[in-house]
DNA sequence: GCATGCAATCGTTAATCGACGATAGGCAAA
DNA sequence: TTTGCCTATCGTCGATTAACGATTGCATGC
């Protein structure tokens, strides 16, 4: 278990909270969360943004520990990473 | 209660989300949620940033609504909003 | 091999952020 | 009233973000 207190612990909140810090990836998130929509393009059609900016959506989700993405099959799919979920929680919950 | 769920959930969790995502700010929201160093200027001598740097990330904390600038005593005092920061932690847990 | 479908990357643009110094404002003590 | 301390705001700068279209890359199926 990481630390949850300290500037260490501040900049891993910090960059998990930048990362659901727009409207269009805490939707993603959720949708991941229902595992519903793992398909980047779904995604992409259930908001009123491109292809491309979806996918850097979820590079920033992935690149914060929070989204991983999975080879298991001939496309792409994406899901949540509880790991990281699960910290950004504890880290919140005891601000 | 505010609803947790939907478009407007949504934004208000990566308002929340998007002023906690920068270190200074986390570690000042600790500081306040440990009572300490209410004043601007405490603050400030606590980190290696300008006066002026720091109000600006007070302010932002503020249009959060994270905190709450109390003005009962001759300075102005700075203390966690613990509404907006119950709704935060309501937000993020059922991610 | 070639076409197809999907995701990632590139290049660009406008907007926002983070930081600073300098300045203005407000209140209490002298 | 004047001085001094503290906070807020202004103006500026470079860096980052968000968004898009276009292009590239990568598998699979024909």
């Amino acid at each position: 278990m990481q630390a949850l207190e300290g500037a260490e612990a501040d900049e891993h909140l910090a960059k998990l909270a930048k990362a659901i810090g727009h409207p269009a990836r805490v939707y993603i998130l959720r949708m991941l969360s229902r595992k519903e929509a793992r398909v980047c393009s779904q995604i992409a059609d259930e908001l009123p943004l491109a292809q491309s900016t979806v996918s850097e959506h979820l590079r920033i989700l992935k690149d914060a520990g929070l989204v991983r993405s999975s080879q298991d099959g001939p496309r792409v799919g994406y899901c949540i990473n509880f790991d990281g979920l699960r910290r950004l929680k504890a880290l919140v919950a005891i601000i």
